[in-house]
DNA sequence: AGTCCACAGGAACTCAGGGTAG
DNA sequence: CTACCCTGAGTTCCTGTGGACT
């Protein structure tokens, strides 16, 4: 049934990538300055999730480094590195210049003074979903530098420019700038035939199936990789030599239920009886979350902490708001595509 | 039109936990 | 061991916004 299970992991690069050659050539032309030995300007990425953002990043600095030897790359998500710190930290530790420091009482600064003392090799620095960042000024302690090229992957190029202030935007401005688009069915199909030939068996799952999980998916490759993924190795469990359609259907849920699980984790017990809450009487106010989350838990934060939690879990695409001011709703966010990131 | 109220989210602050230097 | 430092979570305070009510 399975015959490479790497190639169906979410974080797989492969050696080719699929419809993606215009935004592959433009992300390495902005790279090409570091083959000559120069400073590259910062690339940005923006597209919805499921775009390959993160795959062609990966993918060009990959090929970067086949092709000149003094480079180093190096990936931090900035998700699960939202502070200042931890991200500084995250890349320092990279290029293997945390020997010394100890986790909490090294300020920021001297981790800053550290990279500018970098004078090791040139270093790619892949920021993704920076725009989750809770300290943009990050991106401009990185800019200054030369040693490093910064790919900055944002969904939304407004979440990014937003938040950070005015002599970063103009100089972002001027930065190169790739665009994804959500992919069609088709293209869909073509990568996920792909991923199937390497990783499975033949004859395991139809042309007709993996149009199903295209559909499915609504442009997103990660979740069409999850959906084929979850549905083989389901039929791989339950021992059948293919993927039957009763097994497809499932897997569509399943995958979609795992990204939501992963933000539901992570999420704090206070922050989960607020979710709980939005679950169980949503769409609902914020009077009446906070009400409801008093009656609930001892020991409860103040009402700005529990509009934090919102906002938080906004991001993450566990909940959506709508309205304004006195007819703010909060419901839960379900059916279509999930991502950790906006 | 003016006032009021609920709400969002920024800024500054406090406090606890984990660490260091001496 | 003690005095001190840093971070990060949460709180307090505050400003801006927009709908509802008079």
């Amino acid at each position: 049934m399975i015959r490479d299970a790497r190639v169906l992991r979410a974080g797989f690069v492969p050696r080719e990538v699929e419809h993606r050659d215009a935004e592959v050539n433009h992300l390495s032309s902005v790279l090409e300055p570091i083959t000559n030995g120069e400073p590259a300007d910062t690339a940005i990425v923006t597209g919805p999730s499921g775009t390959g953002k993160t795959c062609i990043s990966q993918f060009v600095t990959e090929r970067l480094r086949e092709e000149v030897l003094d480079v180093e790359t190096t990936y931090v998500n900035c998700w699960r590195n939202y502070t200042r710190f931890r991200t500084l930290y995250q890349i320092l530790d990279d290029i293997g210049a945390t020997i010394d420091i100890h986790r909490q009482s090294t300020p920021h600064d001297e981790l800053v003074d550290r990279l500018q003392q970098h004078d090791g090799l040139r270093t790619v620095v892949i920021l993704d979903e920076v725009d989750q960042l809770e300290d943009p000024s990050l991106i401009y302690d990185l800019h200054s530098l030369p040693q490093f090229a910064i790919i900055c992957i944002a969904n939304k190029e407004e979440d990014l420019f937003g938040r950070v202030d005015d002599r970063l935007v103009s100089r972002l401005r001027s930065s190169e700038h790739v665009r994804m688009d959500k992919y069609r069915d088709k293209q869909i199909y073509d990568i996920l035939s792909a991923r199937s030939k390497w990783g499975l068996d033949e004859n395991v799952i139809t042309d007709d199936q993996l149009y199903q999980i295209a559909d499915a998916a609504a442009g997103d490759a990660r979740l069409a990789i999850g959906i084929l993924r979850t549905a083989a190795s389901t039929a791989d469990r339950e021992n059948h030599d293919r993927i039957t359609d009763e097994i497809l259907r499932d897997a569509a849920e399943d995958a979609r239920a795992q990204i939501r699980q992963k933000s539901l984790d992570s999420l704090t017990p206070h922050q989960r009886a607020v979710y709980d809450i939005v679950r169980d009487h949503g769409p609902v106010g914020p009077s009446e979350i906070h009400d409801r989350y008093l009656e609930k838990v001892d020991d409860p934060r103040t009402k700005r902490t529990v509009r934090t939690y919102l906002s938080k879990m906004t991001q993450y695409n566990l909940v959506k708001s709508e309205g304004t001011s006195r007819d703010r709703q909060y419901a839960l966010l379900t059916g279509t595509t999930q991502s950790p990131a906006k």
